[in-house]
DNA sequence: CGGAAGATCCACT
DNA sequence: GTGGATCTTCCGA
């Protein structure tokens, strides 16, 4: 497929906190039916499964909503949230366990003319606007609950790698919206390309 | 079975 | 910076 080479699934079968990092810098390559849209990965965040108090796993919960986190690395889980939004992770791990990391921001490479229409907006748009945040990342790429569980090594969605190495500093911070989680709240897991600006919200750069 | 919350986004002041 | 939109999902009774 020549420029976006697809990630093995055993890239993705490691803890999240290990994969998300490395996925900074890499693309997620949505095929539609006349167009592919490329975004290049800038802000994610790991979730640990049952041990992290923030996760959809804590404590081991297993519902209808979550049992895609469950599967082995490589695939999709997508969820439906505030009444209006879909956020999309990358499942980690070995099967039975639930980590995962959750794509926050990244930057349009490909499509951008077709994700603002997806986007919708009304007024005119700023840099982060198209996918500067889990949401809006999902919108721009039409993504759906119709992707929870598919995998994403082959197929219509798919986590790839570009042409050499990742050259930014990574930063780390506190998750986003997770203040109920109690100790897990400070935990270092969000992670973003040192003063990137498509990032969603802004992190303490190490000067 | 009902209530409450949510890994968000946007418009408005 | 603040509040409202909007509805699925989950948990307790």
């Amino acid at each position: 497929m020549g420029r976006f080479r697809t990630l093995s699934a055993r890239f993705f079968r490691r803890p999240a906190e290990e994969v998300a990092p490395e996925l900074l810098g890499r693309f997620v390559v949505r095929d539609l039916e006349e167009e592919r849209l490329v975004l290049r990965i800038v802000e994610v965040e790991a979730y640990l499964g049952a041990r992290d108090r923030a996760s959809h796993a804590w404590q081991g919960r297993r519902t209808g909503r979550n049992k895609s986190l469950y599967e082995d690395g490589g695939v999709a889980y997508v969820y439906f949230i505030y009444g209006m939004h879909y956020c999309l992770n990358v499942v980690t791990g070995r099967s039975g366990n639930a980590d995962a990391v959750l794509l926050r921001a990244a930057e349009p490479i490909a499509g951008a003319g077709t994700m603002l229409e997806h986007r919708r907006l009304s007024r005119s748009p700023r840099p982060g606007d198209l996918a500067g945040g889990p949401g809006k990342l999902c919108q721009a790429l039409n993504i759906d609950r119709d992707f929870d569980g598919s995998p994403l090594t082959r197929g219509a969605l798919r986590i790839t790698e570009g042409e050499g190495a990742t050259p930014e500093v990574i930063v780390t911070g506190p998750r986003i919206g997770i203040a109920y989680a109690g100790e897990a709240a400070d935990w270092p897991l969000r992670f973003a390309i040192r003063g990137h600006r498509h990032v969603s919200r802004p992190l303490p750069w190490s000067k």
